[in-house]
RNA sequence: GGGCCGAUAGCUCAGUCGGUAGAGCAAGUGGCUUUUAACCACUGGGUCGCAGGUUCGAGUCCUGCUCGGCUCACCA
């Protein structure tokens, strides 16, 4: 038996022993337990060019007879299915063990698993005893009692129909093809632990496919909870359907770099690394935008990345330190074309892969029919009015300077007030209360009080703070105001540095972004193209930046050069492609669309820990000695 | 970073008031030639996340720590 510490991956106890033994034996048997290929036939129509079992399943499942609940089929039923299976000849497929063998004497019963389907297998002892099995002779009944759940082997036989009416194979020979040293999860409940899922992604993929699932409360037409590996085929279909989307439209794919000079293209920490042969530091990109547009200076005028950004910070339910975005770009459009635009896309992503506009998310239903459209102000003054029709506040009282800073100032004051507030109220969270006390705010008072402030209202501070005012009530107290897909569109200019201003109201940048479900899933605008106000643009944000706004845009000069050379009107878009997968496979957290969540290391245990200190040490001699 | 919750056999989970560590599945042995969450009998399997403390005695109570989940804050 090997010695458990020539295989510190594997923890030693009965499971392992077991499949230990099973391997050593099996290696005896066949002389290479490892081989190298199966030829699988080639009877049924797939992708792959060979039978797999998702494919033998596909094409042959209609073969068992109806039957109804607890039923077995009569003779006459088994007899006509399994004479029209006989025609189609002997298959070889391969796949995992997806449930320890159903032994029973003389005979077995397992099913096979490619990940996706699964398929039963057939082996009677009389059948393989004599088994020719890659080349030599051997007691096939032997090597069908070493296997264990989760093994690899490779099947040849006749397709059948059991007495229970279940599609089968019959096997006539079979290959050992890999050993699962690891037990495999419990095929009634698999994995539950999230950390494992995520930290052990095959481990969830496996235990997924190899789950015994009594579908029981299919009945009311309920759709099904995805799989892990449901959810992830979606994310591909989804990205196929977006690059499908706009390959048609002639847009052309780019990639730009991922390893930049300067994080700039969005507000954000960056990873900082270092490239030894160039001495220079560089930082992993926080957005591909300053890039794109150097193209469509350039002259492609449809342009569009589907890549990775870095963000150097926090990590949540809805952030991953790297995630996806897409981007696209377009000349000639503003950014109302591009709204138009990005609705259109994701209705068809969402109708192609959820086959209908109305999308279940977190127990609420989304409507993907209906994109409303808000300005950023008319979104604060919705949330502010509803139960105050007497004194209403309207969204061009948002442009008295004076209602902007009463407003602020009495919302700062109710959330200083301490728990529970003074007004009588029954019940209700600290946030209820805020809410219902901003519905009682006074708004004709506050467009007559002066503001104390010693200097004049400055018009970029009053662009921050209707930003904030958006982000503390509409995000914050209100966010179920954002749960259907709804752009909010007018941003303040100081807070939009990459965006054209609009041609009617200079304060406010011709931007939105696209919130659904109280997500943020897209940001667009007008590009900023004129190259002088671009600088301008960064040099205030350079400024902020130096009164401590970490997040302030980064200055890229060589970009504001490009600008010089003559960029045409365009729009662009960026797509959070994580939380569009979020909404379309109803999963609350992106570390379910994630396959490799970032996570902060698992503690090792003492051996290991042991184990990697000696490592370590030996890589740092060798090091020494190198220098 | 704050609050709440969790970590017990390979997996899923019990464990009462502080008094010898439990079940199902999985594993091992035997039986069974159409089973299907196969079945029947027997057997083995534990650093109770880690480190301290209280106690005659700790899975259980206390403190600290690690990892995770939810949530708030942060985060265009």
């Amino acid at each position: 038996m090997t010695e458990n510490n020539q295989t510190p991956f594997i923890e030693d106890n009965d499971q392992t022993r077991a499949r230990r033994e099973h391997l050593e034996r099996i290696q005896q048997l066949t002389g290479n337990a490892y081989p190298n290929k199966f030829r699988r036939t080639n009877l049924t129509t797939s992708a792959e060019g060979e039978d797999t079992i998702t494919s033998v399943v596909a094409q042959f499942k209609h073969h068992e007879p109806p039957r109804a609940e607890g039923q077995r089929p009569t003779p006459e039923q088994l007899e006509a299915a399994n004479a029209a299976l006989k025609a189609f000849g002997d298959v070889r497929v391969s796949g995992r063990l997806a449930v320890p063998p159903r032994v029973m004497g003389k005979a077995a019963f397992v099913h096979l698993s490619d990940g996706r389907e699964r398929l039963q297998i057939y082996v009677r002892r009389d059948d393989v005893q004599q088994l020719n099995h890659r080349g030599r002779t051997l007691d096939g009944w032997e090597l069908f009692s070493l296997l264990d759940h989760g093994d690899f082997i490779g099947v040849e036989g006749f397709l059948f129909v059991t007495k229970t009416g279940e599609l089968s194979v019959h096997v006539r020979e079979f290959e050992f093809l890999a050993k699962a040293l690891l037990p495999m999860p419990d095929k009634m409940h698999g994995i539950s632990d999230p950390e494992i899922r995520q930290r052990q992604r095959y481990a969830d993929l496996i235990a997924g496919s190899l789950k015994i699932d009594r579908d029981e409360e299919g009945g009311a037409g309920q759709a099904h909870e995805l799989t892990t590996r449901e959810v992830f085929e979606r994310r591909s279909k989804i990205i196929r359907e977006m690059r499908a989307f706009l390959d048609e439209r002639g847009y052309i794919e780019v990639e730009t770099p991922m390893l930049t000079p300067i994080a700039s293209g969005a507000a954000a920490r960056p990873f900082k690394t270092h490239h030894n042969a160039l001495d220079i530091d560089l930082y992993a990109r926080i957005a591909p935008e300053l890039y794109l547009k150097r193209l469509v200076v350039g002259g492609f005028e449809r342009v569009y990345e589907l890549n990775r950004n870095f963000r150097n910070e926090g990590i949540s339910t809805r952030h991953n330190p790297e995630f996806t975005m897409l981007e696209f770009y377009c000349a000639y459009m503003d950014v109302n074309g591009m709204m138009d635009l990005c609705e259109e896309m994701i209705k068809r992503v969402v109708n192609t892969v959820c086959g209908g506009l109305q999308v279940q998310f977190n127990g609420r239903s989304i409507d993907f029919n209906n994109f409303k459209r808000l300005t950023m102000k008319q979104a604060i003054v919705s949330c502010l009015t509803i139960e105050n029709s007497e004194n209403p506040l309207t969204a061009e009282m948002l442009n008295d300077p004076a209602v902007v800073y009463g407003l602020e100032k009495r919302l700062l004051e109710l959330e200083g007030e301490p728990y529970p507030l003074d007004i009588e109220q029954e019940g209700g969270s600290v946030n209820d209360q805020i809410r219902g006390r901003l519905n009682l705010i006074n708004f004709n008072e506050l467009a007559k009080t002066t503001i104390s402030s010693p200097q004049l209202p400055d018009p970029e501070e009053i662009g921050r703070k209707i930003e904030f005012l958006f982000e503390r009530i509409v995000e914050g107290y209100f966010i179920g105001r954002l749960e259907q897909p709804v752009f909010i569109t007018d941003f303040p200019k100081p807070v939009s540095p990459l965006s054209k201003a609009s041609p009617d109201d200079p304060s406010v940048a011709e931007r939105f972004e696209l919130y659904i479900a109280g997500m943020e899933c897209a940001n667009g605008f007008s590009e900023l193209n004129d190259p002088v106000e671009q600088y301008e643009r960064f040099r205030e944000q350079g400024q902020a930046r130096e009164r401590g706004d970490e997040e302030a845009m980064q200055m890229d000069t060589d970009y504001v050069r490009a600008l010089a050379y003559g960029m045409p009107p365009a729009a662009g878009i960026g797509i959070g492609i994580d939380r569009i997968v979020m909404l379309l496979t109803n999963r609350r957290s992106i570390r379910d669309v994630i396959l490799f969540p970032h996570m902060r290391p698992a503690a090792p245990k003492v051996e290991e820990a042991a184990a990697n200190e000696t490592a370590e040490s030996a890589n740092e001699q060798a090091g020494g000695q190198g220098a």
